[in-house]
DNA sequence: ATTTACTAACCGGACGGTCGGTAGAATTGT
DNA sequence: ACAATTCTACCGACCGTCCGGTTAGTAAAT
């Protein structure tokens, strides 16, 4: 059935990213305690037996699963990101591509937040350092804003917590077949994290 | 020990709310799924079989939780700011009480947004049809406040969620021992939720 | 004598993971 | 060209462990 003939450097073969992307859906819907490994088996055709043939563990599984999210969130959202110079841009580019990340079809996303605690503490650490990279990251555009004077008076740890709540938050209620699409929604969230929720004539603008 | 007589009506004895407790800590720190009843039961200086002594299974434990947070929520959060006529205070009453019961000692609040999962399909909708009139109330604060010209033009229900991201997300990075305290983390939500990140002079006013 | 508040021991079942084996494709020896 | 060998991609059956939950019994209080 295979077409072309197996290349030199191929670091994730075929099936390998077909079970990684059914595996993240199922513990999407089920949970990772809560799934278990013939779940996946059956969902990729296979016996439990046949699914360790590709992975060497349930944890190693979730771990691969977080890994390749986060070069997903690393190339889709954070390199971009960093080129903008003018942090505002740059703050907007930040909501809109990891909103975009966390609506289109990909659960690996959102594993990535609810899932941690399913992980060794070795491979813990590796995803929380490199969650802290982008954690710092925004944080910094919003100290930036501040120096410029961009920034209204608001501490930006709590500011930076507060944007990647209503981020997360998101895949919980974000529905694809819905009357808001997730470009409306994302655009929505610009507005309301940049300029909140109320009028701005109730509120006293400070120079 | 035991220095009262047993209450004529007492829906919640002595050891039981202790359970409570200490199961929904021990549900905080591990999860529903990867906790075990003779984890709680250690927990409560019981044997498992001296736990079901008091509980009917684990998911009633969970649903006995969850109807515990529920309850706090209505009378600390949802039934004060009922009260408040204006839209305004009201919006602001809901986020400040709101972030003090997630920040506060009791885990239970927690695991109503976290375990859901873990109730069966008729429990489960108990708990969301209750969170469903929350939710409701806080976007008809923002309907509103929309109809008195005092918010942005923003979609309500994306703007209710927003809300629950950012205050939802609070447990899961604040720190009782931080050198941020709680009352100051509610008070900087507050005023991202209302007046947005950016400075008003970026922001064009609208009338 | 009965009820309350437990415990030690146990049960069926599901789980993560392993093992021995094998059909068929690919590779090699001649 | 073809047989012998090796390798890839799997499967059925099984293992030890732990889980949620039960049962029979008991010491102390009422």
């Amino acid at each position: 059935m295979k077409t072309s003939k197996k290349p030199a450097i191929a670091p994730e073969c075929d099936r390998t990213i077909d079970i990684y992307t059914k595996a993240a859906e199922i513990f999407h819907e089920q949970g990772f305690d809560a799934t278990s490994m013939s779940n996946i088996a059956a969902a990729v055709d296979l016996t439990k037996a046949g699914l360790y043939y590709y992975i060497e563990s349930k944890e190693d599984l979730l771990f691969a699963i977080m890994n390749y999210a986060m070069e997903r969130l690393e190339t889709m959202v954070i390199e971009p990101s960093r080129e903008i110079a003018d942090p505002e841009a740059r703050l907007r580019s930040i909501i809109e591509r990891h909103g975009r990340l966390l609506t289109e079809g990909n659960k690996a996303i959102t594993i990535l937040t609810d899932e941690i605690e399913g992980l060794k503490p070795k491979h813990r650490r590796q995803i929380l350092d490199r969650k802290r990279v982008y954690f710092d990251f925004v944080r910094g555009t919003l100290d930036e804003l501040g120096t410029k004077n961009e920034l209204r008076e608001v501490n930006t740890t709590v500011a930076t917590f507060a944007i990647f709540g209503m981020l997360l938050w998101l895949p919980r209620w974000f529905k694809p077949a819905g009357r808001l699409t997730s470009e409306d929604i994302i655009a929505e969230l610009g507005k309301i994290a940049t300029g909140g929720l109320l009028n701005g004539s109730h509120e006293a603008a400070r120079a």
